[in-house]
DNA sequence: CATTTTATTTAAGATTAATTTAAGGTGTAT
DNA sequence: ATACACCTTAAATTAATCTTAAATAAAATG
């Protein structure tokens, strides 16, 4: 996403972007910007510090801490004051005005490199979001408090949800042991797994059973 | 400030750094630089190591540990790079002669850049703050003695309050070695830690165990 | 529809993990 | 060299989780 008051320089900096690939929103303040955030999902924003109305840092300012995607900026003043307050908010890189077109292509692809190391994985499958790095699952934004087994468990199936996995598989994976009889404990942990994920644990929707086979998270659920 | 015996290398950074809007005072031995250190605050040191009477490292040592600057040191290639990065004298960069000016220029952006960061950095977790600069936590406005692992231990959950980390990820953190087995040296630090800052220590709610995988700060708490 | 198989639930006992305590080591500063 | 503070180790205690086993429920089979 592009946001700058200047259609010229939004046309410019969209057509080298384009060229290289990448699909460009456009937003000509930082309320069209937020807006527009609301229902699309960006990888990167160009943000131009200076505009009528929200400034480029009140915008970024605006976008809390929570953003997920990395932001470059743009200034006509080559002032380094400018850079520095605007990398110390939160920005990732910064481009003096008059700029190479070139160069801006260029540092879009820095960027993304090296944002798309940081970013901050998280698996989503309906109403259960897990954390992967803090290790935490929610359902339906609350958290849940899953025991040691139980996590596991969990995030194995939203690892791949779909997939229906054997009982063997299940104790190959959480327990690293060999798998010899069906020993009922991994049943006794689905059963805890769906009182607290399921809305109605006696008829779940999440975790299926597949009879004779194993278990399955469901994909849409 | 840039501390150098040599005019010609000082007068070469001068000019650049000046062009990126900096304003330079020259020392040419540490005598100087802490003579004018008396009467001027600088926000930020470029010193070479190797100066006739009082070198850099002598120089840094004298300025002690409640200097409020950071320092970068220049050095020729090769002869004491090892030592500054073997010694870790406190030094918040180093730059290798012969340099481009330009990359001068560029550290001394992202040294200042990181500083400033710290300098306003106060994190706040429920009722404990933690002053970065002053490396000081306070609990209600107390100060905590903490000892130097229950520091670490404390300002590594305020980090990332809502994480759950596990025992390897806190051991490699605070040890700096990889992670075999479980002695429960970190257990005991935990505990101790949880007897300054918890209210019942027997029943936590600042750092929560999360059986079986880890340990995490309550983020509302 | 009865029977068999497979899955689920429950709760108590076994097990594992975490905590605490105190003693022994280690290193640092005086 | 000595004292002190801090860190680690070890052992004893406490607590939560996991497993087992038995009872119940549901689905498949003939």
């Amino acid at each position: 996403m592009i946001v700058d008051d200047s259609k010229e320089l939004r046309k410019i900096i969209k057509l080298y972007l384009e060229n290289a690939g990448y699909e460009i929103i456009e937003a000509e303040n930082g309320k069209v910007a937020i807006e527009l955030l609301k229902n699309r999902e960006i990888s990167l924003m160009i943000l131009d510090i200076m505009m009528p109305q929200m400034d480029g840092f009140e915008l970024l300012e605006a976008l809390g801490d929570d953003r997920k995607f990395p932001v470059i900026f743009l200034s006509a003043r080559g002032k380094v004051e400018d850079k520095i307050r605007g990398l110390n908010l939160g920005g990732d890189d910064y481009i003096a005005k008059p700029f190479d077109p070139g160069e801006v292509v260029a540092r879009v692809l820095a960027v993304l490199r090296r944002s798309q190391r940081n970013i901050k994985k998280e698996i989503v499958v309906g109403s259960l979001r897990w954390d992967v790095e803090k290790r935490l699952v929610y359902l339906e934004d609350k958290l849940l408090e899953l025991r040691a087994k139980e996590y596991k468990l969990l995030t194995m199936f939203m690892k791949r949800p779909g997939k229906v996995f054997t009982k063997q598989e299940i104790y190959e994976l959480l327990w690293d042991e060999p798998y010899f009889h069906d020993d009922n404990t991994i049943m006794v942990h689905i059963s805890n797994l769906r009182d607290k994920i399921e809305e109605d644990p006696r008829n779940p929707k999440k975790i299926l059973t597949i009879r004779g086979i194993g278990y399955m998270m469901d994909e849409g659920c």
